[in-house]
DNA sequence: CCCCATGTTGTAGG
DNA sequence: TCCTACAACATGGG
């Protein structure tokens, strides 16, 4: 589920079920989430009788706050949730972290284990050590610009690559790309500056749309490439029929009707 | 059993 | 050196 309009929902829901709230114990941890074997007994050290002062979002990264100040840093991988649990009697499958709290408890959810657990104190430092790109929801369109079309390679491996711009993921580039008419294939130094000026533009529509919809693909408008990414539909717009290829390694949807090269 | 999956990263090659 | 492509990772579901 996790790319920005997901990790969004899950920081609003955060912020709703858990801010400002101390942390009592760690019920569980999977050390193997930790970043770089970090030790258990320290990683519980530094969270124990902390108090959750604040909450932000860096492309897919989630930075939950503590006291100190500290940031609890979670990435979801390809799949994950967060889920406020009243008591221990229903824990989630594959839950991974566990946290008491006050009078409730917060399970970090990640079948997969390809997400990742970090413990910081200096975000910027973080954000460099990943090498992130300015946020999807942050960028303005002379950086978009700036930082896209120069790249030598297809723009949709381009839009996904989290050192360019950070959070925008499989899905979402195909919804970019479908609502701005562009081939995903097309190399970024041919594009025209007005392709970019669409596509900076469906950039912040898509992601804050899917926000305000709590990333529930079922409510996006029909109009969509989202609701009709599968093998048997077809394109809501013209009817014609989606194309599917693969680009760096991922799934691609598009219409072939209306994103040509 | 086989294939697929909303992501990141180390490494190979140009 | 800088950039791009891609296998590998861990696990569940169809």
């Amino acid at each position: 589920m996790p790319e920005l309009p997901e990790v969004e929902t899950f920081k609003k829901y955060f912020d709703r079920t858990t801010l400002n709230k101390r942390i009592l114990s760690i019920e569980e941890v999977d050390s193997f989430l930790l970043e770089d074997d970090q030790d258990v007994q320290a990683f519980t050290r530094s969270l124990k009788e902390k108090i959750f002062t604040g909450s932000g979002r860096h492309g897919k990264y989630l930075l939950l706050e503590l006291q100190g100040p500290k940031y609890l840093i979670l990435h979801f991988g390809m799949t994950g949730f967060l889920k406020s649990l009243e008591n221990s009697h229903h824990i989630p499958d594959h839950t991974r972290l566990l946290l008491r709290l006050d009078n409730s408890y917060l399970a970090f959810v990640n079948a997969r284990r390809l997400g990742k657990i970090f413990l910081c104190d200096d975000i910027s430092l973080f954000l460099q050590k990943k090498k992130l790109g300015p946020d999807a929801l942050s960028i303005d369109k002379t950086e978009f610009i700036g930082r896209v079309s120069k790249r030598k390679k297809p723009i949709k491996s381009a839009l996904m690559d989290q050192s360019m711009i950070a959070g925008i993921g499989n899905l979402y580039a195909d919804e970019i790309l479908f609502q701005t008419s562009v081939h995903p294939l097309s190399l970024c130094t041919t594009l025209e500056r007005e392709s970019y000026n669409r596509m900076f533009k469906k950039t912040k529509y898509v992601l804050n749309t899917a926000i305000a919809k709590h990333a529930k693909i079922g409510k996006y408008p029909e109009t969509w490439l989202l609701p009709h990414r599968t093998k048997e539909d077809c394109c809501p717009l013209c009817k014609g029929k989606m194309e599917v290829i693969k680009i760096a390694g991922r799934t691609t949807y598009f219409c072939s009707e209306r994103q040509k090269i």
